[in-house]
DNA sequence: ATTGATTTGTTCGTATGTATC
DNA sequence: GGATACATACGAACAAATCAA
């Protein structure tokens, strides 16, 4: 089940930390880290990199590690960098969904073209509408590789999917590209959404990948939460 | 001027060697990068991290790192892993830029507030109208801090800003926050961007930071480019 | 189907450089 | 200037996944 890697472990439990407010501004300096988990630098430094990559801190060389405030005025901000499965990783936060439609599907000419993801291959493809603390979050399409994930019972999808992916079969989403974007809704979906037909809205296609890079998941969301604001953190060394 | 930092500057080459086609599917072993560039394993890794986080990579462990490919059928992908200065990195792809309005302004409270820029701060604002390849991009209203950033021409707002702050100051981008979301046109943009008032467009706000975290630019972008998409790549280890 | 070689992943130790306080 | 704290780079060993014989 878990993950014995080290510093997995230890970045999971500074971003706890960072999350239940026992690390406030700062980190403890390497040297503190090191102590606490008794592990190398290398190691804490490792796993310190991760939780850098989540856009959770700053790093200044001689001074520290300081906690990022991502929050903007008046909006609900959701980090992707910090995991597609479950981005608003607030503890009071509750995700519902209803279900549209569910069927096995196999993959034709069009979704194959658009997705990339070979012809044939066969799919679980479910449409939900999602609820975040009960108000219309996002119109979402998801595609599951059944090769990967061999099945999905129905029931599943009022909840979260990747979770039951996890508990069931052990698969992690390791890796994900995103692409963002506005697409025009046509007339289903805007009556599904309450909007009319044409309405520009904020999407994002994911494509999500577990254990050395097999594609298990697909998916397009339009998100019509008022004021939503993805946030994703990039580094740079130096440019050509 | 440039950098001595040994894995940033191999990290370079190996993405000049991926955009130019010398490596088409895959990158050489670790071994034969090694051997290539001289340096140790850590090394060599440590450069092929950074090529990952930009987005360009799948590695799979026993196999080795293949080259990413993040097109999507005739859409223009923006990759904002790769650097926000410089998104698109194709040698034939030209960006200019309308200046609508340079000033020297001082954060008042409602852009304090907004940006959460110290009030107070002395700031040029920039906004101008960016083409690519002749056709409207973006509207981009840009703020940079004086105080790190003490002077820019007028001229320059007519082409790469982040170029002449680079050659000029020696400033790089190292970190940036991203936040994509939709607004409302109001009747100002819509009239630059030859759209109707309430017009909802993706728009980006970046803060972007040089060495050791200090903030030296903020900007907010409508882009209106048809089919635009902003890719960018995240990894999780394991979730809790 | 097993083995063995190849290739990437994790973890340690150590030394030195550089920015901040 | 000195102490603290993060950054870079080397070397080494073993683990785990893949691939080819």
């Amino acid at each position: 089940m878990g993950d014995n890697i080290i510093y997995h472990t230890i970045a999971e439990q500074i971003i706890d930390s960072i999350l239940n407010k026992e690390f406030k501004t700062k980190l403890p300096t390497e040297a503190q880290l090191m102590e606490l988990y008794g592990v190398s630098r290398n190691t804490i430094r490792r796993a310190i990199d991760v939780v850098f990559q989540r856009g959770l801190l700053k790093r200044v060389q001689g001074s520290g590690y300081f906690i990022n405030d991502i929050s903007r005025e008046g909006k609900l901000v959701v980090n992707l960098s910090m995991g597609a499965g479950n981005p608003i990783r607030v503890k009071d936060s509750k995700l519902e969904s209803k279900i549209l439609s569910f069927d096995l599907i196999t993959a034709d000419k069009q979704l194959s073209k658009e997705s990339k993801i070979p012809l044939g291959t066969k799919l679980y493809k479910i449409v939900r509408l999602r609820y975040l603390q009960g108000d219309l979050y996002c119109l979402e399409t998801a595609y599951y590789v059944k090769s990967v994930v061999p099945y999905i019972p129905k029931e599943v999808g009022q909840r979260s999917i990747f979770n039951f992916v996890k508990e069931t079969y052990d698969i992690n989403v390791t890796n994900s590209e995103n692409y963002m974007s506005v697409t025009s809704l046509d007339r289903q979906q805007a009556k599904h959404l309450n909007k009319s037909i044409g309405s520009q809205e904020l999407t994002l296609t994911q494509y999500n990948y577990c254990k050395n890079n097999v594609l298990f998941n697909y998916s397009y969301s339009m998100y019509v939460y008022p004021n939503i604001n993805f946030y994703f953190n990039s580094t740079r060394s130096t440019e050509s």
